[in-house]
DNA sequence: TTGTATGCGTTATCAT
DNA sequence: ATGATAACGCATACAA
């Protein structure tokens, strides 16, 4: 391994001139910093990061802690964080917190022994009640969700807003028995997302019935919602639409629809949430929420930075990004011979 | 930021007495080592895993290098990376090389710079020519794809056998003008299962058409896999099946045979490749080459550790994972009227 | 503008 | 079984 100490001697120069000019100090003459350069140059210098993180006390590290990150959703958060990161020169350590036993404490530790700068987490749950005692010690923000009334930054859509307006759409498509596939987690979204659905009933003077709400599993798996699902369809009157938290839980729902021998739109209408992937490459299309996630991916690292520098917890509060409805094919206007 | 010389003080030993059970040396007397441990824990001390980098010239992670990890197919991979590195208590760092210019020079500096250990390359293309020059120098491991005479061991499956084995499966399902579905892209895998499909035919006496073969994108992009499969559903007489090297691009050909209003299987047979989540979510279910992704990725760590440990280059070869067809319902029986 | 010298927090060598 | 101390490679305060 060459050293800095090497390169000195090639130049003819001391360490110390070395370091400035690595560092691109004003106060080396540009004749010596051109010796240096080639010094680095024909030895193929590169310095040690760990002495350099050792000495500056950082690691240009951020962590990224994600349920699952082969869900398309969150691998595309992680894209636009690995994106921004690179442009500042950060490197982003992603860990899979799902299955992960005590993933917290690894957490703690990457923080704590300074292997990492600061941290973005994917998917908070309301009961990491832990969050706020590294909060407090080092920058974290929350992306996509987040645990209400914790005081640490936040980039999400509003999930609330969102929810309102695609089943108020539903509404002005002719629907009234609308139903909901949610899923049974703490997730913020998933409450808000419930809230916002109940709202617009109410808003719009329609009745819900207890019958016309059901959960997938925690990670919105296909098989849990295809089930949910069913439960749903066997409601009578039957709904003639339903309001989906995920886009994975929208397309097991339009799966249970056809086994059933029922057209999406033209039977049932249904909708998702996130936009991901493969949301526009089988018919129906989904109409669905859509999330900008790269750019939450992006924001969050800059949070995260944003506390590195004013001491964190400078700004402390929501950042709300925009989110867009996006009309396909899998809500239509209700076809009045299902009404019955 | 506590140090180990307050652990060391607080616990009545030296530094060395804590650095030595901290690393579990069993030259420490019990009752020593239990005091030390009450320091540490009355100190919430951590120790700093820069110094310990610097010092012990290691830094415990693996660089995971991939083209694009919002591809299902890769996060698989990755997931599969990082379980086994989190049992081995090594972290990972994923760099989406597409999109980032001169991502090799990064690459490079990683290594060097002592930022990480070793690395993880998904989706080596063949003009990676520059790779030589660092497997020489570092534990470099090529994952699902590899250039071909590299001294640079290497993991996945055998894309020549597994093409041969679906294309001899669709010949025997009655199947004769069998077009395939390729992309325009270095890799390996895609040479590989081009001569699968072709020796397949070859062996079965069978006349392929120049128009049979179609290319998509590098990328596997949907949208250019349309265009490419309605090109191929444009020859007369109309192929009766397509072999498609991805998912992806199999749905896309399902898309564009259901614009013709063609019927998959019904009026023509498509096969996937690599058996992502939603193959199995929407009719027709897709037959197609499942990949063992999460291991792998898991291969893929221990072929790097090993390097680690053996000075690298030890096992320089190709660790071939077995692949699995997996008949579902996009592949059926040769149709006698279509035959035509 | 440049050089000298110190310290960052560990681990490991050598004594004891 | 334990302690003193010298590296590890770099950045910077202070001198010159």
């Amino acid at each position: 391994m060459v050293t800095i100490e090497q390169v000195a001697q090639r130049a003819g120069v001391s360490v110390a001139t070395v370091s400035r000019t690595l560092n691109n100090s004003p106060a080396v003459k540009p004749a010596t910093a051109q010796r240096v350069r080639e010094a680095i140059e024909a030895l193929r210098y590169v310095p040690n990061q760990s002495a350099r993180n050792l000495r500056r006390n950082e690691s240009r590290v951020i962590l990224a802690l994600a349920p699952n990150f082969s869900n398309p959703y969150y691998s595309h958060i992680l894209t636009g964080i690995g994106d921004r990161a690179w442009e500042l020169e950060y490197s982003v350590l992603i860990c899979n917190t799902l299955g992960h036993a005590n993933g917290e404490r690894h957490f703690l530790k990457m923080l704590e022994s300074h292997r990492a700068d600061g941290a973005i987490l994917l998917g908070c749950c309301q009961d990491y009640d832990w969050l706020g005692r590294f909060a407090e010690g080092f920058p974290i923000v929350q992306c996509c969700e987040y645990v209400p009334g914790l005081e640490c930054p936040s980039v999400s859509i509003d999930n609330y807003g969102a929810a309102l307006e695609m089943v108020t759409y539903l509404q002005n498509l002719g629907h009234e028995r609308i139903a909901m596939l949610g899923a049974d987690n703490q997730y913020i979204s998933t409450r808000l997302r419930r809230e916002g659905y109940l709202d617009a009933m109410a808003q719009a003077g329609l009745a819900v019935s207890q019958s016309w709400y059901a959960q997938a599993d925690a990670v919105y798996s296909f098989a849990s919602g295809q089930e949910a699902a069913r439960a749903l369809l066997a409601v009578e009157p039957r709904p003639t639409a339903i309001f989906c938290i995920s886009d994975i839980l929208a397309l097991s729902a339009i799966s249970a629809a056809q086994e059933l021998g029922l057209n999406v739109p033209g039977d049932l209408t249904v909708t998702g949430f996130d936009d991901v992937d493969y949301t526009a490459m089988v018919h129906p299309y989904l109409t669905t929420v859509a999330q900008p996630c790269h750019e939450m991916g992006r924001r969050s690292v800059e949070l995260i930075l944003n506390g590195l520098q004013c001491g964190k917890g400078a700004l402390a509060d929501h950042a709300f990004v925009p989110h867009q409805l996006v009309e396909r094919e899998s809500a239509a206007v209700l076809n009045p011979t299902v009404m019955i």
